[in-house]
RNA sequence: GCCCCCGUAGCUCAAUUGGAUAGAGCGCUUGGCUUCGAACCAAGAGGUUCCGGGUUCAAAUCCUGGCGGGGGUACCA
């Protein structure tokens, strides 16, 4: 149990189970190591000033738990609390028991909870863009933060390989061949050049078959996708899901069909068949079934949700870019309807790119843009990953390729990944300590020892707390507060050299610290270096 | 027209989801390497959180009316 729950523990046994604890970690120091805002609350309830109620818990806290040096109420009602030096040696201790389970919820495999998680999901009709890789780092660090929280994770890529916009990519392929004429809504960009000229015989043997041509060369761009975000970018995916062989070919489409007919929430409506998606809080009806007998994209689309049902997810997180907000409420829809309990869309905004200052408009189509590929071989995987993930998904970035890209970009993972290796090159110098005993931690009483125990102490908690908030920046946040704080003990105390039980006890600290450096990197997916 | 998102330091972004003194990086000024790595540390300048009203112990955050920017709004995908 982290430190925060075991305060949040004490503290219930006084306010009942009628109000939110709030535990956080104040800025300063003087406010405390922890602190809580439940006087409000409780003040609130019992109709008392909240200073008063401040008071009461702050006795009540310090008269009956043992785990706190000091609980002091503060105007107009907040409750700061010190903990006991023995806390953070306890967490000390744990630390260096887990390694690099430390921060991982232990659940039992029975216990655990199904969760897919499905982003990027990219046409492949061409490379990725950075809105892609936005999309990318985000689910990929939250599937691993679920991972780290007891779920059992799947982390899905679902291919649109069928279907109109493959039919186009293969007829963008012929018009680059100049073998039919070119329209306005082909596909444009060297990539498709490329291809062609690289896939001649093909492009002749397959120039009356567009459909069977695109998905021919949507084959292969898949392959340099996934190149990309393996490769480079570091992003994994348990599965890549067919929309052909996988929805289509598995008869889910039709199956979706039957299941929404058997629930009476389809309607024949102008020679199409439409869903009732406004009885789950769409704006209007959807069609499923076009006048031409054709099932739409959004019919496919809900064959694909019950897939994931039927595959044993009760729980799916979906990540789209922010040409897609408009789905949002008919994905929802479909979600209830096929039986998902706890669906999640999360919708990330566009990044816009600057060129010394002037905007530079990308287009897919008309290939103009700066791919997510590029963007990784030019800062790097560490910068790109931390970068982006400090961002909130929903904020609209600007990005200035040329102005930003250097030190901007890199300042951030530099700064944290340097205070690992000079934590690392102490240990270097010395052999890794044993598990020492709580009495002979007692020697770490800086303000300096007791601020990086108290940080470390936090991780836990924020991996917690991102699994149910989704609010992956917080990681970021912290991995730079951590490295703040480390650097500031680094400058101010020493290991090496000093009195023999001080090194003892330094050495822990410092080998703990390592190893949140180590589980907090492998959360976010950048490198642990050893020397920079 | 309707819907969604955004507006915070010169620039790019934070602010533990309603908490205390609004913080980082880049840029700017100054100081610190004969001891564990100076890609670091310490100090400073820089703010009417777009504007007006409201809600409450407390608002950058919630509600409301404006202003400005981005995106969406197909029997396309």
């Amino acid at each position: 149990m982290s430190i925060k729950e075991n305060i949040t523990r004490v503290i219930r046994n006084f306010s009942g189970n009628s109000v939110d604890i709030d535990i956080s970690v104040p800025e300063h120091e003087s406010l405390g190591h922890y602190s809580t805002t439940v006087a409000f609350l409780l003040a609130k309830e019992k109709h008392i000033s909240p200073i008063d109620m401040a008071e009461e818990l702050a006795s009540y806290l310090n008269t009956t738990s043992d785990i706190f040096d000091r609980v002091e109420a503060k105007a107009p009602g907040f409750v700061n609390m010190w903990v006991k030096p023995e806390v953070f040696f306890r967490e000390l201790k744990f630390i260096l028991k887990e390694g690099d389970r430390y921060g991982k919820r232990k659940i039992s495999r029975s216990r655990r909870k199904k969760v897919q998680i499905e982003f990027i999901s990219a046409n492949p009709t061409g490379p990725l863009t950075l809105a892609n890789g936005r999309g990318g780092f985000l689910g990929d660090v939250l599937g691993n933060v679920l991972q780290m929280s007891g779920f059992d994770v799947e982390k899905e890529y679902y291919v649109n390989d069928t279907g109109n916009q493959i039919e186009t990519l293969g007829n963008s392929i012929l018009a680059a061949s100049r073998l039919i004429p070119y329209e306005e809504t082909f596909y444009k960009g060297e990539y498709v050049d490329y291809w062609a000229r690289a896939h001649v015989a093909i492009v002749k043997r397959l120039k009356h078959d567009p459909l069977k041509l695109g998905k021919r060369a949507a084959k292969d761009f898949l392959k340099a996708t996934r190149n990309v975000i393996e490769k480079k970018a570091g992003i994994y995916f348990d599965r890549y899901t067919s929309e052909d062989n996988d929805i289509h070919g598995k008869g889910y489409v039709k199956k979706a069909l039957s299941l929404f007919q058997k629930n009476r929430s389809i309607y024949e409506s102008d020679g199409a068949l439409w869903l009732k998606t406004t009885e789950y809080g769409d704006d209007k009806d959807r069609v499923v079934l076009k006048k031409d007998g054709v099932p739409t994209y959004f019919l496919a689309d809900a064959g694909h949700y019950l897939e994931t049902k039927k595959r044993g997810f009760d729980s799916k997180i979906l990540i789209l870019g922010p040409d897609h907000h408009g789905y949002m409420a008919r994905i929802q829809a479909v979600a209830s309807m096929v039986g998902i309990q706890k669906s999640d869309v999360m919708i990330t905004q566009a990044v816009r790119l600057l060129e010394n200052g002037r905007e530079v408009k990308m287009s897919k189509r008309k290939g103009m843009f700066v791919t997510f590929e590029e963007l990784v071989d030019e800062v790097g995987k560490d910068s790109a990953r931390f970068f982006f993930l400090m961002i909130t998904p929903e904020t609209h970035m600007d990005f200035d390729m040329s102005l930003a890209k250097e030190r901007t970009l890199k300042n951030p993972v530099f700064y944290v990944q340097y205070a690992a290796v000079r934590a690392k090159s102490i240990m270097r110098k010395v052999k890794k300590p044993a598990i020492p005993d709580l009495s002979d931690l007692a020697v770490l009483s800086t303000e300096e020892d007791i601020r990086l125990m108290k940080t470390l102490a936090q991780f836990p908690e924020i991996i917690l707390s991102v699994s149910s908030s989704y609010n992956i920046r917080r990681l970021t946040q912290y991995a730079l507060e951590l490295a703040k704080v480390f650097h500031g003990f680094y400058e101010k105390e020493r290991v090496l050299g000093e009195e023999k039980n001080v090194v003892r006890a330094r050495l822990t600290l410092i080998s703990a610290t390592l190893i949140v450096f180590k589980n907090l990197f492998s959360v976010l997916g950048i490198s642990f270096l050893k020397k920079m």
